[in-house]
Parts: structure tokens; sequence; C-alpha cells
RNA sequence: GGCCCCAUCAUCUAAUGGUUAGGAUUCCAGAUUUUCAUUCUGGCCAUACGAGUUCGAAUCUCGUUGGGGUCACCA
């Protein structure tokens, strides 16, 4: 049985480097129809759990992640935790220290003064005298004083710390009670039974610290996947500063869940040379062991790329379901189909869709003034003029090809180019010089508006 | 600064110690399209540097440089 876990602090919205670690843990987890578990690390009280919580539930349930069992909240497992500290008191592998925050600040600026590690100095280690009157302890686990700590890691390998460089007797549960993140977070995976901790490479090295947590409560230590950052364009961790951060943000600019997920799933990670995977494959393919080991950036471009391949191969339904969002409403539109296998080719976001639609479905408003110049020229008031004649009098019209022939007919006629009757045509219903095929638009909107459309145009 | 991690085209990446170092995105050019976009074809562009091991190194070792992460009674 593999059992993952997204273990987010709640900062008020899932971020994208988020989204990648939790989809990589969803992953494996399925692959092996295993669990799937999420919980909130919430013991700094100060910030506002629930909304945080909801909102990144809400942004699983766009890009079809599903969590399996309860969310568990830290804030509401403090017996949990105390009651494991309070093991650990009384088998004498934790001790309560006294030393006061002053003490400790003091402590450390000697230290930094001669150019020493900050490290506890293990006053309290072995203390057995009367506490200091009034002073609130803390509790501090014994940490080993020599040899290394090796991290099995699935992507970076052995990994190899040395104690005396990184560990102290560090707290695991403050003066007011509460505890700290590295004690509560191998008690929580221990207890939740997680077997696979996916997680960004910035927890690297606290590993050692769980891993002291782990060996001191006798649970077994998990499998380790520490997966490389996602940078920005200054090869620096992805920050709010670059952007859209916030996952909801995607939906709002017109991306779809399975491009996000394809582009995510393919930083740090690649199946020989394929580009495109589906839900399904990524769940047949993916192997954390098969994680990159180095950061990677992320860049926009292929973002686009991916979301208008998804686009272009979206069903018409889904299309028209998802333009909802983006004020589109196109279900009772007689030429939907017409309109949509348009457009689909051509918009890279459902955002830049939809403005293309409102482009051919709204009349223009004005005519931009440098088609005017290039596209309306002396004789295209007469051109328009027959072409408008020959659309009133012709059969009926439904089809592109039916208004194509039209135009082919008015250019035999007038003898003209194709370009000379299209150019102004185009000026007229779009109101600039490019767009989808005018046969295409005008079997769009029809007879009636195409000419009202270029009467607009004569007129202006 | 200590510790840890990382290093192939601009970007994402591929390459049992033996390949003309491959693919994709971007960019550029051509074809198609009455326009623009799409599509198709082609092109530019990389093993950070220096030693060593080896018949042979992107790949193994060491060093250098560069980048990143982390060092709390935050998570």
């Amino acid at each position: 049985m593999v059992v993952t876990r997204f273990a987010p602090s709640p900062t008020g919205y899932l971020h994208i480097g988020g989204l990648r670690t939790a989809l990589l843990s969803y992953l494996w987890a399925r692959r092996n129809n295993g669990k799937f578990l999420l919980r909130i690390e919430d013991t700094d009280f100060s910030r506002n759990d629930e909304a945080a919580a909801l909102a990144i539930v809400e942004a699983f349930k766009w890009v079809g992640l599903e969590h399996d069992g309860v969310i568990e909240y830290q804030s509401s497992r403090l017996a949990i935790y105390q009651e494991y500290a309070q093991k650990l008191l009384d088998s004498g592998k934790a001790y309560k220290c006294y030393m006061s925050r002053e003490e400790l600040d003091a402590l450390r600026e000697e230290q930094m003064a001669r150019k020493e590690r900050a490290k506890y100095d293990n006053r309290y280690r072995d203390f057995t005298g009367t506490p200091p009157e009034g002073r609130e302890a803390v509790i501090r686990i014994k940490a080993p004083l020599e040899g290394s700590i090796t991290v099995h890691d699935g992507v970076k390998g052995d990994v190899v710390f040395n104690v005396e460089d990184i560990l102290d007797d560090f707290i695991i549960a403050r003066a007011d009670g509460t505890p700290t993140y590295n004690f509560v977070v191998a008690v929580d995976d221990a207890l939740m039974g997680v077997t696979d901790v996916i997680r960004g490479d910035d927890h690297l090295s606290n590993t050692p610290k769980q891993i002291v947590v782990y060996n001191a409560l006798g649970f077994a230590i998990p499998r380790f996947f520490h997966v490389p950052m996602i940078h920005n364009h200054e090869g620096k961790k992805l920050s709010k500063r670059d952007g859209a951060t916030d996952v909801m943000m995607y939906k709002e600019m017109g991306y779809t869940p399975e491009a996000l997920l394809n582009f995510l799933v393919r930083l740090g990670w690649s199946h020989g040379d394929q580009e495109i995977f589906s839900m399904a494959e990524m769940l047949e393919m993916f192997d954390p062991s098969d994680i990159n080991r180095s950061a990677s950036v992320y860049n926009v471009e292929k973002l686009d790329w991916l979301n208008s391949h998804y686009i272009k191969n979206m069903s018409n339904d889904k299309l028209c379901d998802l333009l909802e969002f983006h004020g589109v409403m196109l279900v009772s539109h007689d030429k939907r189909e017409i309109l949509l296998d348009a457009l689909k080719e051509r918009a890279k976001t459902l955002v830049e869709m939809a403005t293309l639609i409102n482009e051919i479905l709204v009349r223009p408003a004005l005519f931009d003034e440098a088609a005017l110049k290039k596209g309306y020229k002396e004789d295209s008031k007469a051109i328009l003029e027959a072409f408008a004649e020959a659309l009133k009098n012709g059969t009926e019209l439904h089809l592109p090809s039916d208004y194509h022939h039209v135009m082919e007919v008015v250019v035999a006629q007038l003898e003209i180019g194709f370009g000379k009757i299209g150019q102004p045509l185009r000026v007229a219903l779009m109101g600039k010089l490019s767009g989808p095929g005018l046969d295409t638009v005008m079997a769009i909107i029809g007879v009636d508006e195409t000419l009202a459309r270029i009467d607009a145009l004569i007129k202006h």
C-alpha cells in the first residue's frame, strides 16, 4: 500500500509549486491503488485555516485531483502531539529546557561573534536540579551528538548529513505547549501511515530532524522524494512577485486543467520524447524515481502551446461549457459548430477564444484606422455594393461554401482579384484586417447582419 | 558564512562509457491560407571550466566557477 500526502500550510490559496507536488503525490498514490491524503499544517493559529483549506479543495476540484479520507487539521490534533511529546519525556528521549528566550538570544549572539554555528548548548539535557521559579519550559528532543544521518532520497540519492554540522537538541514543543513543525510532520506522517513523502527539495535539510523524531518514537521511516523547485526567469524560487502563483488565476486566464497538469508533470519529469500526457497516461507512466535532480524554470510559452493544443482537440460541447465561465453563452446559437470549429484553431486561451467570438458576434463599433486606409480604397464601395446586391438576390445561404460561391460569382462578374473584395469586406465585417475566413464569418452572422455591416461601412 | 543540492541549445528535456549529442517550446525562413492564426517543411542554437581515469567521457573521479536551498519557541 502506497500512501502519499499533500501537506500545505494555509496561505489562502494553492500555488503552482504546491499543485505540482500534489499532482505527483496524487499520481503515485493512484498508480499504486493507494491513498492520497490532505493535511493542513496550521499549527500557527494566527492564520485563517478554514478558508485556506476550502481554497485548496476548490483548486483540486478544478484540476480534477481528489484526496482520500477527511482533511486532517493539525490544529485539531494537539492532544496527539502532546501525548507523543510526553512519551519522549517519559522515556528520557526528550527533556524540559528552562532557558529563557533572552538567554537563548544571548547565547546565539556570543556564538555568532565567535563565528560559530548558532546551536543550543545542551545545558538542560541532563538537568536534575530544581527548575528556576516561574519559568515555562520548552521541550527539546535529544538529538544524536555525533555521527551522521543519511537521508535515502528517491530523487537525490543518499544524502549524508554530519550531525555536528546541522543538529542540536531542537525544540519540539514551545513554552505555551504547542508543538513545532519538524515534530508534528514526523508524528503525523507516521500516524497517518504515509509511506512515500513527495515534497519540495527545500525540505531536504529538514529531513534529518524528522528522522530524529521517527527514530526516537520508533516509527518506520518513509520513502522520501525531494523534487526540485520551480524557478522563475531570474533562477529564483517562484514567488507571488512572479505573477500567477494562485492556481485559480489560471482558470481566470483561460487555461485548461489538462494543459496545466500536463505542463507541470513535464517540469522535472519526462517519458522519452513524449510531450502530451493525458491523465490516464500520467497515471500509467509516472514514477517519482524518474524525477530529475535539477530545478526547472517556469516558462509560459510551453504552457500556452499545450493549452492551445488542448483547446484544438476539445469537443465543442465541452468548449461551449467552459466558455460560459468567460462570459460567452453559445448553447442556443444555431451556428455554434461552425463558430467553434473556426476559432478553436486560433486561440491560445479560453479568454482569447471568448474575445475572438465577440469580435465576430458583435458588430464592430468602429473601424480600425489603419485597416480603413489599407483595405477600403476608392473602388471598394462599388464592389461592396455589388456584393450586397448578389447576396440579396441569391438563393438561400447557410454554409460558408454558399457565401464563398457568391464571392466567386461577384469576383468573376467584376473581373477583379479576390483581394479586391476580401479586404473591404473584412473591414466591414470585423473592423480590422485579420480574422477567420470571410465566408465562415458571414455564415455565422447570417445574411441580414452581413448586409447591415456592409451598409455601416459604406455610410461611415 | 556553515551545511546541503544542482549544472546538456534561450526554455523543458533525451542519450547501457562508443550517436553526425535526439525531441519539444520559442525564434527565423519557405509552402499552404484572399488576411491573420492554424497546419506542413526547413533552419539557428547546448554538454559551464580545468585536470584525471579510459582505446574512447555529456556520462566515472577530483578541483574550480556559477546558481539554488536551508540554517527560529515559522511552516
